[in-house]
DNA sequence: ATGATTATATGCGAAATAGTATAAAAATAA
DNA sequence: TTATTTTTATACTATTTCGCATATAATCAT
């Protein structure tokens, strides 16, 4: 009685919602039809209404997704002891992602979000909220290793999380038009000895 | 003998253009429809056809008159004697281009062509030419000040240029994110500080 | 088995879309 | 005037797009 009750899904939610996730990433939200997201999710248009909604709903599924999968992953690398090789590897990490693929793709949220974002207000929220926390947890991270004596006195917390996430947003930019993982990497290592010294 | 020889044309080719160019910035070329263009172009499409050639030729002259003006006057403005008070009003003057109108648009490059980039091969080469471009100058500005010791000799130049232009791309995105201005003047500001201490 | 429930599959339809063919209009050249 | 050139205006077509209506299928509850 605890079982689920009509016909079962013939597809895994989060797979659909990941399938749905690449397709965006590349072409963007406008640029993407509802029949390059169903040949993608392997479901038929009404399957995907059903289980998501509409393509806006869709694609903010898609970017609360990565959101909180990138987040989560960087988060736990800035527990790190020492803030500068706790850096280098946030920055690494995230290069992972942007990298990734024959063509790399760098962000998704913020290489394709905003260009929705003045005709959906949704969105745009979506990318404040994201921009807000993300500065809020880097600054936690200034503050204690300020604290720990890590971090110069003279250093404003929340300015370098604020260039922090600058550098974050300039190396997705970066990785999607084009720049070479060498060259992103060397920008990341130079960011870091900018901010912590 | 040396006057235009047809019918005369009705309209002004770079008025028309920066009309285009202001429905590109916020609708993003993939949500900007052929009819979006005419009614604000005030032509009907087999002019902009005739004129402009297709959708996404329009497209990349915007960008290109976008970069043209915007570049040209932030250029004039690293001409300053002082590194910092130059940046200062870098910052500034990007700033006012990026929070006008009611709803800031932010960068028109960086927040509505890193999404087509990947579809449009083309446009993704014009990104990281500009990105290129930009880092170069700034490159320039900031080899110029360390030779007049106004820069510490333990900076990077190429370094300090990659984080003024991250600084740049993440203001723009914030801008269009919907961050105040006072709030994004008082990023620019401790950036400045961050990069030339 | 029978009915209830939920998902899938087919296919419709109305609107939007990019791009063009054709004809009319406005200018110059001879 | 007549021919030539170039732009504009109308209208067309073929395709794509989003979203849904309807019918069918698969599972559970009784």
């Amino acid at each position: 009685m605890n079982r689920a009750r009509g016909r079962p899904r013939k597809f895994d939610s989060n797979e659909a919602l990941g399938n749905a996730l690449m397709v965006f990433w590349s072409k963007g939200f406008s640029g993407t039809s509802l029949d390059d997201l169903a040949s993608a999710m392997e479901m038929k248009r009404p399957s995907i209404y059903n289980a998501f909604g509409d393509k806006q709903s869709l694609y903010r599924a898609a970017l609360d997704a990565f959101q909180s999968k990138l987040s989560g992953g960087l988060a736990a690398l800035l527990q790190e002891d020492d803030p500068k090789t706790a850096l280098r590897r946030f920055f690494n990490s995230a290069l992972d992602v942007y990298t990734t693929g024959e063509t790399p793709l760098g962000c998704f949220i913020f290489c394709t979000a905003p260009a929705e974002a003045i005709a959906h207000p949704d969105v745009r929220a979506d990318i404040l909220e994201i921009t807000t926390n993300t500065d809020k947890a880097l600054k936690r991270f200034y503050d204690s290793a300020q604290n720990a004596g890590q971090l110069p006195p003279a250093t404003d917390p929340m300015i370098a999380a604020q260039l922090t996430q600058a550098t974050l947003h300039s190396l997705a930019l970066r990785a999607r038009a084009g720049q070479s993982r060498p060259s992103l990497n060397k920008m990341a290592r130079g960011a870091v000895e900018m901010i912590c010294r």
